[in-house]
RNA sequence: GCGAUCAUAGCUCAGUUGGUUAGAGCGCCGGUUUGUGGUACCGGAGGUCGCGGGUUCGAGCCCCGUUGGUCGCCCCA
C-alpha cells in the first residue's frame, strides 16, 4: 500500500497553553477536585454554577476598564448577534453578577462554592496556562470578620486535608475601610515620590499606574525604598483595627497558622479589609497557592446594591502540582482472558462485577500467550485468568493479600456458577 | 509585550569538527520458551529529524524566519 505524502492531513496543533491531562495528572486534578467538595460540605458551602462566557462588561467594570489586565488578558469576542462576550478570567465578577440578577439577596448571608475552567491570554510558564482550573469559595452578604476567619478556616483544612500545608504559608494583611486605604495610599505616594529617582523603571510605571503595587517588587534595587514605606496600620481606623483583629483571633481560635505581610496588597479599589495569599516557594515564580480577601465595593461598581463579600480562589493544577503521592483510582478486578473462546464466559462475569460495585477491566486482545503478562502490569487488588479447556472455562484468581475485594468477587462467581480452578 | 533555552520513532534519549541506507532502551505486534504476581530469547512494524527558507558538492548538525514546549521578566483579577 503505497502512502500519498503529499495529501497527508495536517494534524491541529492544541491551542497554546492549553492541557490535555491523563493518568498521573488528571488522577490529581480529580482528587484537589474530590477533597475540596467534601470539605466545603463540611463548611455549608452550597455548590453553584455560572456560565463561562458573561458579557465583557460583567469584567470590565469589575476590573477597571483600562488595566492591562482588561485591555490585553482576556478572551474577548463579538458572538454571531454583535455582543462583546469574554471568557470567565475569574469567579468572582461573575458570581456576584449572578447574585445581582436573581435576586440572591434573598439568601443572604449566601455561601457558595464552584469549580471550573478559567481563561486568561498570559506567556504561559510554569503553574500558569491559558486554560487553567480553579476551586472558588465565596460569602456573599456578610460584613461580618467570621466571615473571613472561616473561608481562611476552611482554606487551610482543604490544604491540610490535600496533604501540602507543610512548605505553605498563609500571609495575611489587611487593607482597612475606604478612609484608610485612601490615606495610606496617598503616604505610600508620598514616600515612592520622594525617592523617585531611586525606583527602577517598572517601579516609576506603577507609581502612576498602581502605587500598592511597588510594595511587592522583585526589584532588588526597589526592595529598600518598599520595605521602608510605612505599613498601614498607622492608618487604620479604628473600626478597621477591630474588624482585623477579629479575622486573626478567628483563626488562633481555629488553631489556623498565620503571618503578617504588610507589603500583601491588592490593586483594585474594591478590595476592602482582609487580604490573603497562601504561598509556597514549592512553584517557582507562582508562589501563590490560594489567595483572596474581601471586596465589599465589587457589587456595588457593577450596578448592584452595596453588599459586603468575601473570598478566595485556588489554582487547581498548582495544588496538583504539589501532592506527594499520585492518587490512582485502583481497580478491584483485572482478567487475563488467554483464550477467545472465553469471552462471552468474561464478559459474562464482568458484567456481574460491574453490577455488584466492583470496578474490573479485561485484557483481551493481542497474543493470547501474552494476555496473562499484560494483565499482571495493570495495578489491580485482584487477577483473573480466563483459560479455556475441555469446553470449560478454568478461572484462576489470585491476590496479593487475602482481601475483601477476593471475597466478593469469589462471591459473585459462585453465584453465577463459576468455580475456581 | 520582553528574554533565555529546547524540539530526532508512541515514550525517554544518543547521534563525533557537516560526510554512505538516522540508532538504543522502553512500549507495541508476532514467534519460541516458561506455565502463573510481573520469564528469557528471536523477529517485525513504526521517522517528511516541529514547520518554511538559506548556506554547502553534501545539513539531524551551520544561518534566518516561524510554530510549539520549558523557565524567567512584565502582569496577576
Amino acid at each position: 500500500m503505497s502512502k500519498d505524502k503529499s495529501a497527508k492531513i495536517p494534524t491541529p496543533q492544541a491551542v497554546r497553553g492549553t492541557q490535555d491531562m491523563l493518568g498521573d495528572f488528571a488522577d490529581r486534578f480529580a482528587h484537589v477536585v474530590d477533597a475540596f467538595e467534601r470539605v466545603r460540605r463540611l463548611y455549608g458551602y452550597k455548590r453553584i454554577e455560572v456560565p463561562v462566557i458573561e458579557p465583557t462588561a460583567v469584567f470590565a467594570r469589575s476590573l477597571g476598564e483600562t488595566t492591562d489586565v482588561v485591555s490585553k488578558e482576556m478572551y474577548s469576542f463579538e458572538d454571531r448577534g454583535g455582543e462583546s462576550i469574554t471568557l470567565r478570567p475569574e469567579f468572582t465578577a461573575g458570581i456576584a453578577r449572578a447574585y445581582i440578577t436573581n435576586g440572591w439577596q434573598q439568601f443572604a448571608p449566601l455561601k457558595v462554592a464552584t469549580h471550573g475552567p478559567l481563561f486568561r491570554y498570559e506567556r504561559p510558564q510554569k503553574g500558569r496556562y491559558r486554560q487553567f482550573h480553579q476551586l472558588d469559595a465565596e460569602v456573599l452578604g456578610s460584613d461580618s470578620p467570621l466571615a473571613d476567619a472561616e473561608l481562611l478556616v476552611f482554606a487551610d483544612q482543604l490544604l491540610k486535608e490535600l496533604g501540602i500545608s507543610e512548605g505553605v504559608t498563609l500571609t495575611l494583611n489587611t487593607l482597612g475601610d475606604a478612609a484608610s486605604r485612601d490615606a495610606w495610599r496617598a503616604a505610600l505616594v508620598d514616600h515612592f515620590e520622594a525617592h523617585r529617582s531611586d525606583l527602577s523603571e517598572d517601579s516609576l510605571a506603577r507609581l502612576d499606574k498602581n502605587p500598592l503595587r511597588i510594595l511587592d517588587s522583585k526589584d532588588p534595587n526597589d526592595r529598600p525604598i518598599a520595605d521602608s514605606a510605612p505599613d498601614i496600620d498607622a492608618y487604620l481606623t479604628g473600626e478597621a483595627q477591630n474588624f482585623f483583629g477579629a479575622v486573626t483571633s478567628g483563626l488562633d481560635a481555629a488553631g489556623v497558622a498565620w503571618e503578617r505581610n504588610a507589603r500583601l496588597v491588592r490593586g483594585l479599589d474594591y478590595y476592602r479589609h482582609t487580604a490573603f495569599e497562601f504561598v509556597t516557594d514549592r512553584l517557582g515564580a507562582q508562589g501563590t497557592v490560594l489567595g483572596g480577601g474581601r471586596y465589599d465595593g465589587l457589587i456595588e461598581a457593577l450596578g448592584g446594591p452595596p453588599t459586603a463579600a468575601v473570598g478566595w480562589a485556588a489554582g487547581i493544577e498548582r495544588l496538583a502540582m504539589l501532592l506527594d503521592e499520585p492518587k490512582a483510582d485502583l481497580l478491584n478486578v483485572i482478567m487475563a482472558v488467554e483464550d477467545d473462546l472465553a469471552i462471552p464466559a468474561a464478559q459474562n462475569i464482568i458484567a456481574a462485577f460491574r453490577l455488584n460495585g466492583l470496578s474490573a477491566d479485561m485484557v483481551a486482545t493481542g497474543s493470547a500467550r501474552k494476555r496473562y503478562d499484560k494483565a499482571t502490569k495493570i495495578n489491580a487488588h485482584v487477577l483473573m485468568s480466563l483459560r479455556w479447556v475441555d469446553d470449560q472455562p478454568v478461572i484462576r484468581t489470585q491476590s496479593a493479600t487475602q482481601n475483601d475485594v477476593l471475597m466478593q468477587a469469589q462471591k459473585i462467581l459462585d453465584g453465577l456458577g463459576y468455580h475456581n480452578a
